[in-house]
DNA sequence: ATAAAAGTTTAGATTAATCTAAAAAAAGAA
DNA sequence: TTCTTTTTTTAGATTAATCTAAACTTTTAT
């Protein structure tokens, strides 16, 4: 079983390698961690003792597939505990994150298996993200930025690519959740910035940082 | 912030010192954390310096204000954690223990007082202890034992001082849960053991130690 | 191609929580 | 009361996770 703190590492790297994909920094790690590059080398190497990651000296890490199990049966608990703070005990969806990094660390197989069903085995968090099933399968939704959407078409929003606080209030002052169906009414070409109308027929004006940070599906 | 070994030792002492009325002894905590009394010893010591006890070398501990209004909070948390995962994951009684243990450490007063709201604010946990409220007040019942029940009268199962699985799981058999009206119909004199019947008339026979195990209180 | 910069690792310490073994104090028994 | 037993404390180590400072590798820039 896992510690805290090395299941910490195992999400952070993770994260980092885009599920598992490419190998990751020393220092990227200590930054995301929030700490030195030296402590990260001594965790690593103990990781990599424990068949958790492949580590090259110097040339940084990437998740064995043990690894990677065990990461996404965090990124599972994460993702349901922030579904249950929202849904059901009326948390803010800024105000999640910090209770659900301590939740996620929580062993019990028969607690986080009657919680999917209490929640009703829901396949994303109110970010939109993909929650992992039981046996770490992920799935894919074909998405992509709001940004590249067309001028007159409706998608439905699909997840959001920022976490910050400050984002996620500007987003739910304006009713823009996953889930929620919106038609691109203008494009401005000078500086990319779009027109989406919701549901209710209100109009939002959203720059084109913004718009990047939103991940739209297809209207069906 | 306490950490989290910090907050099992003052809630251990909190149980064994029964609420904070009495001196605990070293070999006591240590017997009841399955630790050495020597690592006992440096803890108090570290606790009495954070002023949530009162520490007199070879004479045991008792809590402070501060240490008895932490361990409260840990009380209440872990009573209400107890009280979701039967009345909302469907967890059997004797199964919660353990998760609870785990999640009355985490931090968030949002997330606790969520959690209460969510509840419908119990008074008791599913084994009839008391939820102490937020400012740590603990709302008494006029209880005693049920083997101090007369023949013939009603009462109301209140708690049960066993939290062991294998007494919890016999009682569920026989439905006899805190909130459940029972009439004794027999005491036995040689032995003690009663039988007592339940709201759907069914009889059981309890033995004395059992009896003694279960409280009650007056049926208004 | 080589020197400077950036990134990584090693060496040596520190802190929290734990342990064993030995010493000291208190309680119980003769 | 004095000796034995029990309980508690102290001393000295250990492990996990962390740090700083110095050494070493790789990358970048001139």
């Amino acid at each position: 079983m896992l510690s805290f703190t090395e299941e910490n590492y195992i999400k952070a790297i993770y994260h980092l390698s885009d599920a598992g994909q490419l190998a990751v920094s020393t220092n990227d790690i200590a930054l995301h961690l929030q700490t030195k590059a030296a402590t990260v080398t001594d965790m690593i190497k103990k990781l990599a003792n424990k068949d958790l990651l492949a580590y090259e000296k110097y040339y940084g890490v990437s998740l064995s597939k043990k690894g990677k199990n065990n990461a996404l049966s965090i990124v599972r608990k994460h993702r349901l505990w922030e579904t249950f703070l929202v849904e059901k005990l009326g948390f803010q969806w800024d105000e999640v994150h910090e209770v659900a990094e301590q939740l996620e660390h929580i062993q019990s197989n028969l607690l986080i298996e009657k919680l999917d069903a209490f929640l009703g085995h829901p396949e994303t968090d109110p970010h939109g993200h993909p929650i992992p099933d039981k046996n770490g399968k992920v799935k894919q939704i074909k998405q992509f930025s709001l940004s590249q959407g067309k001028n007159g078409h409706k998608y439905i929003v699909s997840e959001v690519k920022d976490g910050s606080a400050t984002f996620l209030q500007y987003l739910a002052k304006h009713d823009l959740y996953p889930g929620v169906t919106i038609q691109i009414k203008e494009i401005l070409p000078f500086d990319g910035s779009m027109v989406v109308q919701l549901q209710n027929k209100q109009k939002v004006t959203l720059s084109k940082a913004t718009s990047e940070k939103i991940l739209i599906k297809s209207n069906e």
